[in-house]
DNA sequence: CCTACCGATCGGTAGG
DNA sequence: CCTACCGATCGGTAGG
């Protein structure tokens, strides 16, 4: 018995945590109380606060369940055997794959870190910087003078990241662009511009 | 009499504007109240209620402000006798140049567009659609090959943005890369990529 | 241009 | 005496 209600305890967190990602990506987060939470799964705020125990808890979910998709990602990229230039460019699939199916909780992510409290923020900004180092490695892999200019790697990496990000405001998967298509145009353009 | 009323009026304005500007970058636009911004200002709320008729048109000149801004930067840009490449390269430099110095306007026009009503946001869109239109112009003059495949020009000119708009989470104009270095390495990038 | 307020709604918690 | 969960309401604050 104790094993089901263990089961349901964990669907009905993840039921929370997918709602409020709508929610919070449609409305922002200070702008989507936990009452219309509550609504959206059919329930009342009590239940909401049955599971979780403020409002940030909830907006901590949305986001580290997302980074840790984004790890797991990247990690399976960084793992082929393959060089630096087309292990870049299986990173900017990664990416683009996972960001499909996970739009609300990637524009969460981006958009509402400032409304965490300090302590989770910090645990999921040290998680972005990794992901970041995985790709500044792979830049001073292909490029190993960038290395040498003194805080290069870095702006460079953010520049890649900042493509792949801004997506978010701007890309429908249901266009005529795949994700497939758009990750080779970031990728191509790092790697060799537009000629 | 009328005169000088008329001068105070636009400066009180200007006041309100920029201290919202930076009211709105640091705590959202939900997340900072009338309250807070007319303590800001040190003054009451009735009087920021006084110079504007609501929250959201405040909201509004910050955004239109900032955009009417890069407007003319880009148009100075366009206007120079320059090929494609060096015209992308100059509007680069365009934005990053008004980009610092107004830092909090541009997080808000990129961060809180979703609280304008619909028509004001209309107004932003637009406006920052035509910005874009500029780009793709002159990636098409550099490569024409692009109009042919449907629908490129488009996602390329917002991945090119994107680098550049994406600064604002994470570039600091005190660090060791001057807003100009940061414009010629997106410039860069697109142009002719990492070799 | 301020103090004093309003209808409503906020995040979070009470008793049972 | 526990858990899962409810209707009702707490003290404060929002925009106006």
């Amino acid at each position: 018995m104790a094993r089901t209600q263990a089961a349901d305890y964990r669907e009905r967190r993840e039921a929370i945590v997918e709602k409020a990602a709508e929610l919070y990506a449609k409305r922002g987060f200070l702008g989507a109380s936990v009452a219309d939470l509550a609504a959206a799964c059919g329930s009342s705020k009590s239940l909401i606060y049955h599971y979780y125990p403020s409002k940030e808890e909830i907006l901590h979910d949305v986001m580290a369940s997302h980074i840790a998709d984004l790890e797991q990602a990247m990690a399976e990229a960084d793992a082929l055997k393959l060089g630096p230039a087309e292990k870049l460019r299986a990173m900017a699939h990664a990416f683009m794959g996972r960001y499909v199916g996970a739009q609300d909780r990637h524009k969460v992510l981006l958009n509402e870190l400032d409304h965490l409290p300090a302590e989770k923020r910090a645990d999921i900004v040290g998680r972005q910087r990794s992901l970041v180092a995985a790709v500044e490695r792979l830049l001073v892999e292909l490029r190993p003078e960038l290395a040498g200019q003194k805080g290069r790697t870095w702006p460079t990496a953010m520049l890649f990241f900042g493509m792949i990000n801004w997506t978010h405001t701007w890309y429908d998967p249901r266009g005529r662009v795949t994700p497939d298509e758009l990750a080779d145009m970031a990728a191509d353009l790092v790697l060799k511009g537009l000629g």
